[in-house]
DNA sequence: AAAAAAAAGAACTAAACTAGAACAAAATTG
DNA sequence: CAATTTTGTTCTAGTTTAGTTCTTTTTTTT
């Protein structure tokens, strides 16, 4: 009903009032707005007498009368509210987990949208996540353990040394370490027992990089 | 009786009028449905107005009174805010990050209220938890590293082969594995560069069990 | 694929706000 | 009462903000 400046002459008019006794003067109510000029003031107050918020007698001095004030909701709900708006955006996101990575098995193939994990929040940073069990114990020297829960960003480039999600040949899907060299691509698992694999680089593409891991016991 | 927009519009006003006493611009509106042209807000307004739960000022800017809301939600309204509730419901919890752990200072003595880290509700269930940075690599083959966040639910008693939380005399904390031995316990580190202690049981006191493991990478 | 509805975009018009000055009516004061 | 000060009113003019209207594009529905 009122715009801003509207909302703050009468705030400021009623307290004064209240708090007082006597309505304030144009130049007073000038200042109190910050304004240099009172013209700006009648303009303002006509268009609250005109809302029937203020009623005033014309050329008497000092001489308005609050009639009514926009009813506000308690401050109190207003800031339990926000709290719960905080708290929901602050909560964690929910995003999908695809499936369990090892060797084998595309990772769209086994996509299966209806699962989920939550992750907090504070993980994610932009761009699109998405989640997969760890199988087997070839990136076991770089912690990454059978059963733990990994969280993918979406990206198609990476830096030598991070630990992506490769797919090579279109149809087998690993968590290596990437390292670039030449025409061709390292995959590099993190535990003794296993090789590394050195491949042309059209045959691997890049389905993510690590961005989290979680794990829990029992 | 309104369409989820209307609805949402109507609502929008309503919450605005209330906490802030002014009128949201035409503007403001659009950016909270999320529209990018406020010609639809034109139609939704004029739709509310029809239907009088909206009464206008033509041409005058912020001036809208809302006249009366609906008793029922169109079902995408209940649908959402349900989604909502859930989410709040599967929120992230605030557990305190008590500090580093590593051979050397007991846990109670870094207790530092002030830093905390977020989890997701669903790795807490029931009784107190807390976060600790590993600091060393004496866990590696369990897949715990340098800097990653554990968290741990406190409790003092573990089963064996539980990865605990250990105080020895008082004054030394450590993350490892436990075992009983009779009246003697043994605290074995998962790093064939580490020996096993083996203490009487006295000696030991069990501040929490591994309950889950968080990393992030970059 | 056509029709209808919703949204976006731009152009336009009107209102709101700011400022400054000049003036007139009330209130105050000696 | 007359002079003075305070206060309110009225212009003009320019800037910013907001509302309206119309056309085009996109999306949805049938």
């Amino acid at each position: 009903m009122l715009t801003p400046k509207q909302y703050k002459l009468l705030m400021f008019i009623n307290k004064t009032l209240k708090e007082t006794g006597c309505c304030p003067s144009f130049d007073e109510m000038k200042d109190a707005l910050g304004l240099k000029s009172k013209s700006g003031i009648h303009a303002l107050i006509d268009a609250l007498v005109e809302r029937n918020f203020l009623k005033k007698l014309p050329h008497k001095a000092r001489a308005l009368e609050v009639v009514r004030l926009p009813k506000l909701k308690p401050s109190s709900i207003i800031a339990e509210e926000k709290l719960k708006e905080e708290a929901l955006a602050s909560s964690t996101v929910e995003i999908p987990l695809y499936g369990k990575i090892a060797a084998g098995t595309p990772i769209e193939a086994i996509a299966n949208e209806s699962e989920k994990v939550s992750v907090p929040l504070n993980m994610i940073h932009g761009g699109e996540y998405y989640a997969l069990t760890i199988e087997g114990d070839s990136m076991i020297e770089a912690g990454i353990m059978n059963g733990d829960t990994v969280i993918i960003k979406r990206t198609n480039v990476a830096h030598n040394g991070d630990i992506v999600v490769a797919l090579v040949d279109d149809c087998e899907a690993t968590l290596k370490q990437i390292k670039k060299d030449g025409p061709e691509v390292l995959l590099i698992p993190k535990n003794e027992a296993y090789e590394t694999r050195r491949l042309p680089a059209n045959r691997v593409k890049i389905q993510g990089i690590l961005s989290s891991l979680i794990r829990t016991y029992h």
